[in-house]
DNA sequence: GATGCTTTCTAAGCAGTGATTAGATCCTTG
DNA sequence: CAAGGATCTAATCACTGCTTAGAAAGCATC
């Protein structure tokens, strides 16, 4: 599986170990990804990471920014259209569906050592992008609000979000949710439930 | 700090451990909890542990129960009484609650390694039985709707529940929230919108 | 109470990990 | 082409989870 490994000096030694961490936390998960064995796979010695990383930590911290620029750009495309209630809606049903697709990186963004006990600096700016993509709509459809109010809608729209990939990427609601043919179309229903609360006039 | 160890045989290791445990998660967090310092906090020899515990994830998961079971038990306590708007609202805001004092147990208990990919069998039950908490109320109130939108409005409900304890937790909404005089103020508003939007009929 | 059996513990050690160091190799730039 | 910086290897340290052999304590039976 190990990737070419040309010469003395490779080409793009950080690259390959993206990619490689990028595969291997989608198959394995973030938690027995080691310095060592990411090595191994690129077909380098296990010092060489820490020319690119400073430690572990910085190299998680990298793959997850990658999944965030991900889905931060993905986010920008849907909310281009459409109405306040149909951009909510899309915005939700992305998240989750990134959340199903890449269940372990969504866990390395999220819930890993990397938000423990409060996220990595590096990550403020795209979870403020992200709340500001679902403000926007937010505000737009509760014209004349008190900010207050449309501060806690947000509030609760996005906890029910995250809350929904995050426990549907666990399967923590297996018992509930019937069976997978209709993941999808649970997901919008509840997606809309919480947009529909949250623009409640 | 290390507890006395009065003989050779000493009278509850296995307690000693989850106790010392659990102080220790308070303060730092399970990722840094090694068998060693903990036992070393204990006063006793690093292989010790071994025998009350299969390995480093049972004594995880011992404590993640604990709490489980404190938290289940408090939700009893709640859902005695009041309608079940009043029920389901005490439900949600005792769950924050517990995340915002207990956030490095709550991490433990749904977003560590014992949850990842899936929840591990002996924490399902609970699960359920929280889940079940909220059904009961909503079913209620909801007398004659459809089981499937029963099913959805619960699996929203949970999902916001959850995931502003969660995001709450890791401080993931700092900007969003006011100030931390008024923690509990949003999060009963938060947690009302959502007992509401559940309820709508 | 002495005899065995079981449980609980210690001491020692293995393999794997993150991380650092010294030095080899290569690339770039004057 | 020579110097210097960047990139790599090899070796090593401290720490971790976990296992093993054997010592110490409890416990039952006779």
């Amino acid at each position: 599986m190990a990737l070419k490994a040309k010469t003395y000096h490779r080409e793009d030694l950080r690259g390959d170990l993206l990619r490689a961490g990028r595969t291997y936390i989608a198959e394995h998960g973030h938690h027995s990804l080691s310095v060592r064995t990411l090595a191994q796979l690129v077909g380098v010695s296990s010092g060489a990471p820490y020319h690119h990383f400073k430690d572990r930590r910085a190299l998680l911290l990298a793959l997850a920014l990658d999944g965030y620029a991900e889905i931060t750009d993905a986010a920008a495309e849907v909310t281009a259209t459409g109405t306040p209630r149909e951009k909510l809606i899309s915005l939700g049903m992305q998240f989750v569906d990134f959340a199903t697709r890449s269940p372990q990186l969504l866990e390395l963004m999220y819930e890993s050592e990397l938000t423990s006990p409060a996220p990595d600096p590096a990550l403020v700016e795209f979870q403020d992008i992200g709340h500001e993509s679902l403000v926007a709509p937010v505000r737009d459809a509760l014209a004349g609000f008190e900010e207050e109010i449309i501060e806690v809608r947000v509030l609760a729209l996005w906890s029910t979000i995250y809350g929904f990939a995050s426990l549907r990427r666990k399967h923590m609601i297996q018992k509930v949710e019937p069976r997978d043919l209709r993941r999808d179309e649970v997901t919008r229903k509840v997606v809309t439930v919480a947009v529909d609360a949250a623009l409640q006039r």
